[in-house]
Parts: structure tokens; sequence; C-alpha cells
RNA sequence: GCCCGGGUGGCGGAAUGGUCUACGCAGCGGCCUUAAAAGCCGCGGCCCGUGAGGGCGUUGUGGGUUCGACUCCCACCCCGGGCACCA
């Protein structure tokens, strides 16, 4: 199969092999006040839960299997998919117990349902290993990709492994460039020259998204900035429609993302305002929410390392001013960053002119104001602006007054009114409110030509270009007479070299420069010499469509299908962690918009549901070499078993949650999953006498809740329900019951969670089959109604008596009986009022 | 500073206007066993009572709405996460 050419060479992969030894062992262990002791090996006999025993047994049995279920209706549950380095993690543990609980329970409630299995294969870490043992980053990367499969299917994971994908496959890649050319045809994706963020650790540029507090996101070096030209994605052309369809996403992902992307994407409302500046023929825009406080702005400034500073400094200044630049330059992003810094800044010797007033302004040069945002300079109004107030005081500019907020002067109290207030000194808007004021400040410069109302972002465009040998070629060849060429879609895919024609040691530029015969080609227009384009693309770009490709997965004329991606998408829903919140799942929604404009899809949302899972942690820190303190998925699994580990992962806290694996009990799952395989075998044995009514109604609503915790994903709850389940059914078997149905419905039920016990306990109860492929059960809606309910009797809100009554009884009836029952409790007082709640409660408030 | 989430037993967590602490972990008592492990049964806010039972208290703090508040409203404290000289 194409997809799987890279592997040929792939050492084979180590997990299997202690596994058969480990088959014949059951692992006893002790835990002592959350300490685990060694594990002490014995040879076990025929009767004991040994899931050792059985994994391997049904590891080969459903070999093949899928959740696709012919003709149902469809649905696609999408994980998010992993990076290959080293085998798989804790981590990795709860993400997949939850996604597969997830898909399964799908498919058992008679959905046809899409659960691929992917990598996201490209990306420094291979590069890092390669060059530290002088390997290839294919070889590293294709031999962690067999060695977390194996995990995988270890694990239970109902996927479909005929759809597997990595990205670095060159049938995937392929089609990554491809993409790429789309975005490139449409003026999506563009290359410009711009001061960007370096990473002097990876060596290579970073996108906004990547610098965390100034940052490397990946290693934690100081980010610095060069100027470089580099590729882009137009993502600020997509900034509001990013922020509408969020409506379609409310309720259905976590507030926080989506607060979070709000944040991120920072629409800002306000108005351009143009200055005539001495000596420059074309006014200075600058951008301001507060067009309302035009009048107060004693002071203009512009951001010291922007080229603006540069041209508009007047000749006397320069010294001065190249001094200033200087220092500015040296700091790095994160001492910049830093809020209490004092105000620093330089005049550049020139006057602007404030077209409202018509006073003349210094121009002052200075490092609080950015060069990337809104026009890299602004109007300063000191008496409304913290921080233009705290340069106002530093460097003794004037201070005016133009809203009435009836707080101190802020000239004098160092504190800068931004409230509500009413405008004074302001011509036209004199009287009016704040929210009033600048819409009529916006109206006036709009009349005086001189200024418009405008939104603007915060959002940067999405820098893709990367200086590193691991990822997808840019497939653009630079011709000395055509400029940019877009390499031909049939001479994709642009393979990378071969690791043996690059020196991959990081210097700053990227290794594929160093393999010269690779980067000389024919210029696909004029067939003169040219040069390929020595970057590759941000791996970010290879998950933003890989969901799209599991839905035509091998397909060799186009990325993907419409009519697959029209059958599948939206996901929903989609499982992962919440550090992509702002890099992968947006990046991945522009895309999808951008495929969508192109008309390649029909969807604008790629996710219709998020799931954020929680970290597994220990002992309430993250684990980590360096702490020491970190637990090994693989071992865990020997140890208790695999479904234990999963049934621990789901039951420890809802999903969303972190876990500490010191504060939970992967012995306690095994526990009530050898209850359950202990009670399908003694149930199998037969029963004396037919079940019990009360016993019937006890299954049916444990039933019935489960079935609705697990609609909205509250696995841990719903556990819960199936232990209570597993207690009553025990109790039933014990006193001569038939607990068969029940527990045929038992075992059905923890197939999600628990796949290798449950197919297990329904051999176990002489079954054909799989308990996996069962269809969730249903229950008799008659045996939901009890025969009698408990009424609580509070008087003032405090219980003081129950009664067991049917649950039909009358108003009337019940308040008589609860009154009678509240007799001691009254002590003789009058009855002021009662609340009849018919038949849960009656509320009695003494006079 | 701004935005989002949260605070319930020794612990993980149930309960989203109506019996607070389901289920599990750890703990304690008992059964079984020569013994241990495993397994099974039971206990688990405080006080009085051998017991049945009775009294009191309780969801970060203070107030409010309500017959009734973990749940809704106001103010505050604390914890976690994100953004931040964004004009």
């Amino acid at each position: 199969m194409a997809l799987r050419r890279h592997r040929r060479d792939a050492p084979t992969a180590e997990a299997g092999t202690p596994r058969r030894l480990e088959a014949t062992l059951v692992t006893v262990q002790r835990a002592v006040r959350g300490t685990r002791l060694d594990t002490l090996a014995v040879v076990t006999g025929p009767d004991e839960y040994a899931p050792h025993q059985f994994e391997d047994k049904w590891l080969a049995r459903w070999e093949g299997a899928t959740l696709r279920r012919e003709g149902a209706e469809k649905r696609y549950v999408l994980t998010m998919f992993s990076y290959p380095s080293g085998d798989l993690h804790m981590g990795h543990g709860e993400v997949y117990a939850i996604s597969d609980a997830w898909a399964r329970f799908t498919y058992m409630r008679g959905y046809d349902v899409l659960f691929p299995v992917g990598f996201d294969s490209f990306g420094l870490p291979a590069e890092n290993a390669a060059i530290k043992r002088g390997a290839d980053p294919a070889q590293w990367t294709y031999a962690n990709i067999e060695t977390q499969s194996e995990s995988y299917r270890r694990y239970g994971m109902a996927a479909d492994w005929s759809r597997r994908l990595a990205t670095s496959d060159p049938e995937y890649y392929r089609w990554t460039q491809w993409l790429f050319l789309r975005l490139f045809e449409k003026g999506l994706a563009y290359r410009r020259e711009s001061q960007v963020n370096w990473c002097p650790n990876d060596q290579t540029v970073l996108a906004n998204e990547q610098v965390v507090q100034g940052r490397c996101e990946r290693c934690g070096a100081q980010v610095t900035k060069r100027s470089l030209t580099q590729w882009y994605f137009k993502i600020t052309e997509y900034a509001q429609r990013l922020l509408d369809d969020m409506d379609l996403l409310a309720g259905q992902w976590p507030e926080s993302v989506l607060a979070q992307q709000r944040n991120w994407i920072g629409r800002s409302e306000g108005a351009y305002v143009d200055f005539a500046i001495e000596g420059r023929a074309d006014p200075v825009t600058v951008f301001t929410t507060r067009p309302d406080t035009l009048g107060g702005a004693t002071f203009f400034v512009v951001a010291a390392d922007a080229p603006l500073a540069d041209e508009l400094c007047a000749p006397g200044q320069r010294e001065q001013f190249e001094a200033y630049r200087a220092q500015v330059q040296t700091l790095s992003e994160v001492e910049r960053q830093e809020t209490q810094r004092e105000k620093t800044g330089v005049s550049l010797g020139v006057h602007a002119t404030n077209p409202l007033t018509g006073e003349q302004i210094p121009v002052w040069a200075a490092d609080y104001v950015l060069a990337e945002y809104g026009t890299g300079a602004i109007m300063a109004v000191p008496a409304h602006d913290q921080r233009d107030l705290d340069f106002a005081r530093a460097f003794d500019l004037p201070v005016r007054v133009v809203v009435d907020t009836g707080e101190p002067d802020p000239a004098e109290s160092g504190v800068a009114t931004t409230g509500e207030g009413v405008h004074v000194s302001s011509g036209v808007l004199d009287g009016l409110g704040k929210d009033d004021g600048i819409a009529a400040a916006i109206a006036e410069v709009e009349r005086a030509g001189t200024g418009r109302g405008t939104v603007i972002y915060r959002l940067r465009d999405w820098l893709l270009s990367r200086q590193r040998y691991w990822g997808a070629p840019i497939p653009v060849v630079y011709c000395p007479r055509c400029g940019e060429v877009a390499v031909p879609d049939d001479q994709l895919p642009v393979l990378l070299p071969p690791t043996s024609e690059v020196d991959l040691t990081p210097k700053g530029e990227s290794p594929l420069a160093t393999a010269h015969d690779w980067g000389a080609v024919d210029c696909p227009d004029c067939g003169g010499p040219a040069r390929r384009d020595t970057d590759t693309m941000d791996t970010f770009v290879d998950s933003s469509w890989y969901f799209l490709r599991y839905c035509s997965p091998g397909l060799d004329t186009a990325p993907f299908d419409p009519e697959d991606v029209a059958a599948w998408m939206p996901a929903r829903p989609y499982i992962g962690g919440k550090e992509h919140a702002i890099l992968h799942l947006l990046y991945a929604r522009f895309f999808t918009k951008a495929l969508y404009d192109l008309g390649l899809v029909e969807v604008v949302e790629p996710f219709a549901q998020l799931i954020n899972q929680g970290e597994v942690i220990n002992e309430g820190r993250g684990m980590s070499k360096s702490l020491g303190n970190g637990v090994d998925l693989g071992a865990e699994l020997t140890r208790y078993g695999v479904d234990a580990v999963r049934v621990t992962m789901l039951f420890a806290s809802p999903p969303e949650d972190d876990i500490d694996w010191a504060d939970v009990s992967p012995a306690g799952a095994g526990k009530w999953l050898k209850r359950v395989w202990q009670l399908a075998a003694d149930v199998a044995a037969g029963a004396g006498r037919d079940v019990e009514p009360a016993t019937e109604r006890a299954v049916a609503r444990l039933v019935d809740e489960a079935t609705h915790l697990m609609e909205g994903h509250r696995f841990n709850v719903a556990i819960a329900r199936c232990m209570e389940l597993t207690n009553l059914l025990r109790k039933a078997h014990d006193a001569g019951e038939d607990a068969r149905p029940g527990t045929e419905m038992l075992v059905t039920m923890i197939a999600p969670f628990a796949p290798y016990t449950a197919d297990e306990a329904w051999e176990r109860l002489g079954n054909k089959g799989f308990a996996t492929r069962q269809d969730w059960p249903s229950v008799d809606s008659d045996l939901l109604v009890e025969d009698l309910v408990t009424c609580v009797v509070q008087v003032s809100g405090k219980v003081r008596a129950r009664l067991e009554v049917p649950p039909s009884i009358g108003a009337d009836e019940l308040r008589e009986r609860a009154l009678a029952a509240a007799e001691a409790a009254l002590g003789g007082r009058d009855v002021a009022k009662v609340i009849v709640r018919a038949p849960t409660l009656v509320s009695v408030v003494p006079a």
C-alpha cells in the first residue's frame, strides 16, 4: 500500500517482545499511603482474573474490525493525532480512553462511525534527534510511528487502520503542497519582508502564535527579531469570520477556548485619524479607540523601531534618535514586555497638526508604541490614557482634560481617567457622554476628511516558512526572469532531498539550501535556470487539513473527494488538549474557511463540538524527566491490565479535569472489572428463581441513568452507575434471582470503557460474538415507574420525616399524611403555609 | 490590568432550586484462613443514647431572594488558566 512506502526500512518496534512472558503472570501489588510497592509476579490459576491472558486473544479476534455500519447515519469521531516522539505516554492514555469510549458508544447507538488514526510526523524533534545521533529523521520518525501504532492497538482502540496517515508521507505532503498552491493562486499565500520572530536556539522563524510571553513555544529560548522575507497566509482577512462563526460553536466548544480565540483575534473598534506632519507631503494616520478625546491629544508618538520614525526624524535629532533606537533593539522580547517599565523615548524634532484643534504638537519616538499594531503611530492623550500620562510625566509634556469624569485632575493625581464623563473643551462634542462622543467624533473627522471609523484586529498573518529540513518543502521556484513561479501540479510532490545531500546543522539558513543539486531547477515558465525555495512549511499547515484526508484515504487524484468530505464533516466531537486553543484550532478553522472559499469543501467549521481533556499529572505536578515523577503508560498497562488503566482514566474525574495519578486507583478499577468478570461466570452457571420485580426496576433505572450520562460525556458518573449495577446484580444473584438479563446489559455497557473484559465476560456468559458489537441496551419505560417513592417532609426547611408513598398519590392525601408526620416537629405551633410537590416533597411553614 | 474556569468529607468526585457527600480510594471493625494475601459483610460530620431514636451543625467568607439555596443575585477572599505598554 502506497501510504506505507516509508516503513519498509523502519526497524521493528520493540514494544511487543516482553509481553508473551507477562501473559503468563499476574501482577500483585499493594498500595500503602499512595506509594505502590514493588509488584510481585505469581503464576495464576484458571479462575483468576488475569487480563494479560485474554488481551492477546481478543486483539487477534478484533483484527480488521472498524466501527463502520453501512447505511446508518454517519458520525465522525476525531482525536487530535499524535506527534510520534517515542512511545505513547500517560497523556495519550487519557485522550485515547475518552475518544475510544465515545466512538464505541456512538457505534453501539447505531451510527456508522468514522474513527481514524494518524501521525503528525513532520517536525523539529525528529530533526533534533537526528542531529544528535547522526541518523535520518525519517528513520527515527517511522520507527516511532510503528512503536506508537503497536501501543495504540494494545490500548484497545477501535480505529480504522485502513485510513492511517502520516503527514511526512510523500503521498500526504504532495497534497499539502497542492493546497498551498491553491491558496497562493487566490492571493491567500504571499511573501513579504518584515520583522519576524526568530528562535536563536531552534534557528528558525516562528509565527506569533508560537511565541509565548516572549519565548519560543517549543524550546523556551528568548525570541529575537530579524528582518526576513517569508511566506505568510492571510489569516487576517478572515478575522471577522473567525469571530462571527464562533456563534456556531457556542455551547459546543469549551467557553475558555472561545474566549482565548476572541482574545487572540483582538477586535477593536475605533477610528483612523490623519495628522499632517511638518515637512511631509502625506499625513500620518493613527488608530484610536477614543476619537472623542482628539482634543486632548497633546503629543504624537511613533514606534521607535518603525521605518516611519527613521523617516520623520529631523536632522538635528538624528544622533539622539539613532542612539535610542540602538538601545531599544538590544532589548529582548521578554524585557520589552515587562509591564512596569519606565517610559523611555526621544523627541524627533518635528511637529504634527491636531486636526481638531489645529494645534502644533511635538512628535516623539518611543518603544511603548508597537510597530506591528495599528499603524505604528499614536496620538497621545495623557489625560485619558495611563501609558500616555506616564510618558507625559516622564518628559514634562502638557496634559489636557477633555472628559470630565468627576475624578481628580490626572496631571496632579498621576491617574488617567478612562471612564464615563462629559466632554469639555471639545467644541461640538461638549456635553456629550462617552459613547455619543465617540460616534460624534467619527462623524466629525469623516465630514472634515481627516479620518474614518474602522475596526482593527490584533491577529497577525500566519508566518509559515521554517528554516528547517523535516517538513514539506514550499513548492515555489525563483526565476531571475519570471520571479516567483509556482511548481506545476503535475510536478508535485517536491520531495525532500535525501539527508545524505543535506547539512542538517542549524546555521540560521534552511538546511535545504545546502542541497545545491536539489535547489537548482529549470524555471517551469521560461525553462531558464532558477532555484527552489529552500524553506519548509510550518507543521501546523500539515495538521490544518488531515481531518479532510481521513475522509478519502489513498486518493491519488486530489487531496480529498468533496463527496466523502460532505458525508463525514464536520467532526463531532473533536477530542484533544487545550494547549491548541489558539494554535492548531485557530489555524484549522482558518484553513477550512479558505478551502470553502476555494469551493473545495462545503463546511465552514471543521469541528462542530470540542472536548478538551485534562492532563495526567503526578503528585501535584506535570510529569517530566527533570522532576523524575514520570509514570510509564506501558508499565501501567502491564501491571494492571489495559482495561483497568482505561477505566481509571475515565472514572477518575470528568474528561476536562486533570488527573493526578497519585490520587487514583487502577487497582480499584481492576477490582471492579474482576467483579463483573466473576459475576458473568456465576450467572452463566444458572439461577434458582425469577428475578424480583424490584430488582428489575432498579436495573432499568441504573441502565437509563447511565445512558443519559453517556450521552453527556459524563463517563465518570456513568461508570459509577455501572458499579452500582454490578453490586445490585451480585446481591440478586446471591439471593438466588436470575441476574442474567441484567448482567448481559452490564457487560454490554462496559464495552466502551473496558472492551477486553467486556468481550471476555460475554464469552463467559456463554454468548457467541462480541459484547463490543452489541447495541447499547434500551429499557422498557414501564419499568422506570417505581411503585413507591420517598416523600420528604420539611418543617422550616429542615427534613423532619420521610414517607413511602405511591407515585400517583394525590396532593390532598399527601398533605394530610405529611401534616400528621410533622406533628411532633411542629410542637403545637400553627401552620401558616404548606407547599406540596407530589409525590416527593411537602414543605410545612409554621406560623 | 483585562478575559475565562473553579472552591463540597482524609482524597478523586456525585448532587444545577427540593433527602448534601452517590460511586470509588484510603481508613476502621468483622467473617473466612494455621497465618497472610485475595474475597465477602459492615461502619464512616459532631453530641446524647447499649439500642431504636433524638438534638445540633455543614458545600471558601459575608449579605440577599425563596416555604426551601452547593445550585439564583450582590460584595469579598482564595486557587488554576489565557492575554497583556494592543492605543
